[in-house]
RNA sequence: GGGCGUGUAGCAUAGCUCGGAUAAUGCACUGGCCUCCUAAGCCAGGGACCGCGGGUUCGAAUCCUGCCGCGCCCGCCA
């Protein structure tokens, strides 16, 4: 098993290795044979590391609980400075010291960065959000922005250089009918509609219009053509709909608080002069094939469609237009070879897993890529309501992202008066958006990203249990104990730790998990991975405030003790809610 | 038809890359704890043939394989 606490102790597996290097010399056994059989242990309170014999049996030729206890008994003493050594059902079972953990402790107490390396800086380009414009944003674009969101801040504090691009579907055959309605409500009307947010209604009457007006019809056809043609009037109406869609856009990701800024937005149709040097260069690696008059690749590997025959990307349509799998290909190009990336990430829903493979098999048959770079495809499973069936975006009553997020930090604010009926009305304002927007944000990235997840009202808004304000709760309650005492946590530099209580040793542990907790998070691109060990070092914190007085003690070193663990607990929930997008109030 | 994903206590999830001990966490449930640093909390407890069957292994929730349920993709929409 490898949940959050077992990937523990690197270092102290290095530092007790010589010791076991030792013991199976003696025994005569190779090094091959047993130094990959030391790892973090499997059950939290049996031990930090462990060795299984089991294996051993048969050279050795006895029990492995009879080999588990030999190996015990041949440890040198020296390894009592650094763990204790047991036996049990055939393992050897090695426990950090309490001097061992505390100076380990220290060393990460001192660092700013909590222990986390700056790794050797590569360059990213994640394509998150990506709304369209003239649409509402719904629960659907949440998922994407906010875990893209994370993705990226967690690349930033690893030392890469990141591009966020914000994928914005800004082209297409609706934008005839778009810029249709757009004339027929007069543009003043049209940009206010669409500036304050009722881009569902505008949309929705939009196509009612195409779909019973004929005549509406064929002038937005006819407008399209106008408009891929590159006439001026027609773009100038264009450019109303994206920046007063971007507006609203905007408006929302302050809501929010992510990182989207506009200079991140690269919509579809800034590939546009990119479209036909993806068709030449396809066409000089000789893998563009005409089928039935359209240009498609056949990618190495083999898909079949419905029909049982190979399945082609289409590049380029019978009518001579571009569809999105040349807009894929554009974008590699570009961020490739403009941006110099060596990463692509994109953070889109799992529907859409086949077309990302053949476009990044595509990409690499034509050279666009190398072995070098990396193409991953960030996939997430959709949002399903309480029935488990997936919230349409189209034709049901689909909650607005806007509203869902409004009424988190309404909900977030009656709490606050409930709880914590002290705080001053724009303190408990403050305070409840911080609350209601992380509880979202939360509900989001904490469960494992290519799952389905149920979208629950009121467990999203809960405020208990594995949630956000769980997590805000401590951090808060933290600040608390300094506010109280007259110990700031400046203070505190080189503070000499004293573990003694269980409680304050599991904390202390879970503290030092946290570099081994990015690491893992960000090569998965799993960010409920660091959602999962911040509860649980949350839930260890509680349990040591509730067991182990910080300023109610007599014992001043062990005050100080106890707050630098304190400050560090804090400074660690801090930082992994701030690399998930989320704020941490000190009161609440 | 082809492909992909998913199935773990009443509910929601983690663990599956890279196989180890009594399967972990939260909600809900039962019983305790506020003249005491924030009870939005803590402590204790009950609750699971890890979808089903085979295989590999000293050892399988984890790897292989065959079924079953659910979902998604296979559009000259993005």
């Amino acid at each position: 098993m490898r949940g959050h606490e077992v990937c523990y102790l690197k270092s102290l597996i290095r530092d007790v290795y010589p010791f076991f290097k030792e013991v199976f010399a003696s025994l005569g056994l190779e090094e091959e044979l047993w130094s990959n059989l030391l790892g973090p242990a499997t059950i939290e309170g049996h031990s930090d590391i462990a060795l299984p014999c089991h294996s051993l049996s048969s050279s050795l030729r006895k029990s492995p609980v009879d080999i588990s206890e030999h190996i015990v008994s041949l440890f040198s003493d020296d390894i009592l400075n650094i763990a204790k050594v047991s036996s049990k059902n055939g393992f050897v079972n090695v426990s950090a010291t309490s001097s061992w953990i505390e100076e380990q402790i220290s060393y990460i107490f001192a660092d700013d960065r909590l222990g986390v390396k700056i790794d050797d800086s590569r360059t990213f380009a994640v394509d998150y959000s990506a709304p369209n414009v003239a649409k509402e944003m719904h629960v659907g674009h949440l998922r994407s922005t906010v875990i893209g969101d994370s993705i990226v801040r967690l690349l930033l504090f690893k030392g890469h250089t990141v591009y966020r691009e914000n994928h914005i579907g800004d082209w297409g055959t609706p934008f005839g009918m778009l810029i249709e309605h757009l004339l027929d409500l007069g543009e003043d009307k049209a940009a206010k509609e669409l500036g304050v947010g009722d881009l569902d209604s505008f949309y929705k009457q939009a196509r009612s219009k195409f779909n019973s007006s004929a005549d509406f019809a064929s002038r937005s056809r006819n407008r399209v053509v106008l408009l891929q043609g590159g006439d001026k009037e027609t773009l100038r109406l264009w450019k109303i709909l994206v920046s007063e869609s971007m507006r609203y856009f905007n408006d929302v990701y302050s809501i929010l608080g992510v990182l989207l800024k506009d200079s991140d937005i690269k919509g579809e149709s800034s590939y546009h002069d990119l479209l036909p040097i993806v068709i030449d260069r396809l066409t000089k690696t000789n893998i563009l094939v005409n089928s039935n008059g359209a240009d498609v690749v056949f990618p190495t590997k083999k898909w079949l469609n419905r029909e049982g025959g190979e399945m082609p990307a289409i590049i380029r349509k019978k009518d001579g237009g571009y569809n999105y799998s040349a807009t894929d290909l554009a974008c590699i190009i570009d961020r490739i070879e403009r941006l110099n990336c060596t990463d692509l990430v994109y953070v889109v829903g799992t529907p859409q897993k086949q077309h990302f493979e053949m476009i990044f098999d595509i990409a690499l048959m034509a050279g666009f890529m190398s072995d070098k770079h990396n193409a991953t495809h960030v996939n997430f499973g959709s949002v399903l309501n309480q029935n488990g069936k997936i919230l349409k975006s189209r034709e049901g009553n689909t909650i607005k992202l806007v509203d869902l997020l409004s009424e988190s930090v309404s909900r977030a604010e009656a709490v606050i008066i409930d709880k914590n009926p002290n705080l001053s009305p724009d303190e408990r304002s403050k305070v409840a958006k911080m609350i209601g927007i992380g509880a979202v944000k939360y509900a989001d990235l904490s469960t494992e990203r290519s799952k389905d997840y149920i979208f629950d009202w009121d467990k999203m808004l809960s405020l208990e249990g594995n949630t956000a304000p769980y997590l805000q709760y401590a951090h808060a309650r933290i600040c608390s104990i300094f506010s109280k005492s007259d110990i700031p946590p400046s203070s505190l530099s080189n503070p000499i730790f004293i573990i003694i209580d269980k409680e304050e040793e599991l904390l202390a542990k879970r503290l030092l998990l946290f570099s081994n907790i990015i690491e893992d998070t960000i090569i998965n691109y799993s960010p409920h991975r660091l959602c999962n060990y911040l509860h649980s070092l949350a839930s260890s914190f509680a349990s040591f405030y509730e067991n182990c007085p910080v300023l109610k003690n007599e014992d001043e070193k062990i005050i100080k003790s106890r707050l630098a663990l304190c400050d560090l607990t804090s400074r660690t929930l801090k930082l992994g809610l701030e690399l998930l997008g989320i704020d941490s109030p000190e009161k609440m």
